[in-house]
DNA sequence: TAAATTATTTACCGATTGGTATAAATAATT
DNA sequence: AATTATTTATACCAATCGGTAAATAATTTA
């Protein structure tokens, strides 16, 4: 009855890393998306091929939600930790830097995988881009909670509609990907968040 | 030698109009984008046989060239209007408030074509992608001017930075078509334009 | 060593992609 | 009426798409 031992698996081992594949799916999704990563790009990349792609991951979509949970849960964890920061403004200058540091952590920069999965057909008809949709409006709503208590506590005039306000952060957040994509430098984005800090209202 | 008069075209005419198969391509080409549309998407819902759509226009690439044209000239022609606006506050407000117009102004919101398609992979392939970020970043430049104009008028402060509240705001511009396809509702795009307005620096 | 289990390789599948050859249909011109 | 020019419809093309069947290779267990 017991399994707590992680006893060797039974028959033959697989000769390539989960983990490490993963790593590999993410950059070609973010790169290219998922409707325009074929299955061909990830076999090749990934040096594995097809029948051992699909016993390892199941199809192609289940593949996305493996590497999107590898990305929430690694790159973009930031997302919880930005609420520890001690005010709003903090808190959204910390959202927006990491935010570029990702976007930039490779010599190419990409765009947010789940920020731009949100407009992909494919992932639509399957029924993900609806859960995508879903945490980020999950996350805005923490964001909305979080400047009411800012609001609460004289951080924020009471002058503040904390909706707007949350749906203006969310909104810059999720531009970041397209300036990426359009080519604007580390540096440029760098000034834009510095920009939005300045044009933080007013703490009174 | 005289070519003056349009006189009848010599063959067979062609039975449906190259505006309005245009303007249907347009509608298929914002709701799925350029990568995800079909052939088949455009000969069915177009009602043109493909052999018929490439003696018109050629190939996919060169009918999302045209498609492009008639949307620049067309739906997004405020694009250059803006600049008559008398300060730059009325400026931003107008141009996020028609990009709202133009978002919804069918029933189902879709994305703007030339900033959706900015994510496009067969476009970049195709150079396309390449002339489209080189407009949206003309149109950077012009409000960078126009920005530097206001600060010698006294509209602006001397401390504000031209580029980085242009890089600002066409960021914030391109951010309204990833609010759409998320879902938005066209009441909280337009509270997020006052928002935007109402952290506009001050005029002083 | 034999059996059982899992992964790998090779080769293939039907469906869809963008694009086209061919011939019939429709018009103006001669 | 015959010719010429243009568009139409039918049928097809090679390439690629996501996905899989079948046989072989590698490992643990008995």
């Amino acid at each position: 009855m017991r399994k707590l031992s992680p006893q060797k698996p039974r028959g033959r081992p697989r000769n390539f890393n989960k983990d490490e594949a993963l790593k590999m799916a993410l950059d070609l999704f973010r790169r290219k998306g998922f409707d325009n990563t074929s299955l061909d790009d990830l076999t090749t990349t990934l040096n594995v091929k097809k029948p051992s792609l699909y016993a390892a991951f199941g199809n192609k979509e289940q593949l996305f939600l493996e590497v999107l949970h590898a990305y929430t849960s690694g790159p973009i964890a930031y997302f919880h930790a930005i609420f520890e920061e001690p005010t709003t403004k903090s808190l959204v200058r910390m959202l927006l830097l990491k935010s570029v540091e990702v976007l930039f952590y490779s010599e190419s920069p990409a765009g947010c995988l789940v920020v731009m999965s949100t407009a992909s057909e494919a992932l639509q008809k399957a029924g993900i881009q609806q859960k995508l949709v879903a945490g980020l409006q999950q996350h805005q709503q923490k964001l909305i909670a979080r400047f009411e208590q800012a609001k609460a506590d004289g951080e924020l005039k009471p002058t503040v509609d904390s909706q707007r306000l949350a749906l203006y952060v969310v909104t810059l957040h999720k531009a970041l990907s397209l300036q990426a994509i359009n080519g604007s430098s580390k540096q440029d984005m760098l000034q834009l968040v510095e920009q939005v800090i300045e044009l933080w209202p007013s703490t009174l």
